[in-house]
DNA sequence: ACAAAAGTGTTACATCTACACCCATGT
DNA sequence: ACATGGGTGTAGATGTAACACTTTTGT
């Protein structure tokens, strides 16, 4: 036991301060961008700086409500999709405070999502991942002494986006979580956009078609008005598709 | 901001504890058996239950440090595989307090170790995976309305180990990770056996055989003493196959 | 002599890739 | 007429599973 006397320190002695951290991601489909959602926050100290949206984990939440909730009160927008990442740990990543992070991946479909701006002072927007991705940091001035520079996000938040963006790459490839990136019917083309937004590369047309024909669980679901077959995800028959030992692997 | 007065509560609060629990796992060549080292707890609440080894986060400490230093301390090993798990954080997972629990997955080679018993007043073993996870309750007694039944593990260290166990499954198939649970050096035999033991069936010899041979980051180490070839895995080597594009999948 | 391990060969089969080709439709 | 999307065919490369067979080695 740690040898102190009589009434034992409170936040002292020191937990760390819990924290959920989100990452969500939506497709641009005017451009054709892999977007995250991230806050200009006004505050002191975050000044200037992008934050991934997220707040601290009550007494009583699940880690899961707590990015429910935080993507609630400061984007208004509810993911079709929620896992847990990681989790952030190391001591320096908050000079305020120690405080431990649960970083989680979200999606969501289209994101013609009106963002709302949230109660505490900042606002939402969707921003191209690669670009921040490419510029971690941008320059805010100039003085004699040389120009001036500071990250775009903050803390380690942009090591938090590339973890959740090679999650992604790497998951796409293998399970269908892609498509909750998508509209609840697609086409085949859409999906086929999906994947060159994703990983950089399209595949070949022709053997890309004959390989969604052989997935029952995307199953027609009318058509588009202008005569193209609208596909769904049937989450039921990809199950059991699963369990009958079907790889998914576009 | 929050509706305080004057002093805001500290604790009262409240933050969630946070912990680290590991599952460490290693095999038993006398029987093949894959095992997990678990404390037997004496301590009240625990009282009879198994636990994973773990302990609380300190306000400076890293998580894998956290990891680290509570293996060391209540077993005495140095695992030479660690990697970050899980988060859990059911608010009703440990009925003490509220409690986030950063799992983590470790392997150990070979397992001769010394198992220590630790400085708390807990001792750990070495248990058989699949007998844990087959019997995850044990009868303790009997009375007039019938049998007692508690659960083999504490709190939810059953589901803990059960998704470590899946990790392991699924990420030996397409890492080395699996090298980390066999010897420095070890026969090609011996690789064959440690994916029948974790994975349940052996490839076929004449195919495993050849497609080990492929891998130039599996270098021949001298011989075994009875002429078989010994081979030690080269992470360099490995490294820069992966960056080739080599796929591993055995 | 026998069993276990080391090593080579072969066959049948499934899959992927890249590309050629055809048809229907809307402008 | 032409571009676009939908759909079929196929040759070559590659990989895999299953199994047969030989040689070596330890007891």
């Amino acid at each position: 036991m740690a040898p102190y006397k009589k009434n034992p320190p409170t936040v002292a002695i020191g937990k760390p301060t819990l924290a959920v951290d989100v990452v969500i991601f939506g497709i641009d489909w005017r451009d054709d961008s892999l977007d995250v959602l991230l806050l200009r926050n006004e505050s002191e100290q975050l000044a200037g700086h992008l934050a991934l949206p997220g707040g601290p984990v009550g007494i009583k939440d699940t880690l899961e409500e707590t990015a429910f909730r935080e993507l609630k009160k400061k984007t208004g927008i509810r993911p079709t999709y929620l896992e847990q990442l990681y989790t952030f740990g190391d001591p320096e990543r908050d000079p305020r405070e120690r405080a431990v992070s649960v970083a989680y991946l979200a999606l969501v479909r289209s994101h013609d999502h009106k963002v709302r701006a949230g109660s505490d002072a900042a606002e939402a927007y969707w921003f191209n991942v690669r670009s921040i991705l490419d510029n971690p940091v941008k320059k805010i001035g100039s003085d004699k002494d040389g120009d001036m520079y500071k990250r775009a996000l903050a803390f380690d938040h942009l090591e938090i986006l590339q973890t959740a963006l090679t999650r992604l790459e790497g998951k796409i490839r293998y399970t269908p979580i892609g498509l909750d990136l998508l509209p609840e019917t697609f086409t085949l083309l859409e999906l086929r956009r999906l994947y060159k937004i994703v990983l950089g590369r399209e595949p070949d047309i022709s053997n890309f078609r004959r390989k969604v024909a052989k997935f029952d669980f995307l199953v027609q679901a009318g058509e588009n008005g202008k005569g193209k077959t609208l596909l769904c995800f049937d989450r039921k028959k990809y199950l059991s598709a699963v369990a009958r030992g079907i790889n998914f692997e576009i």
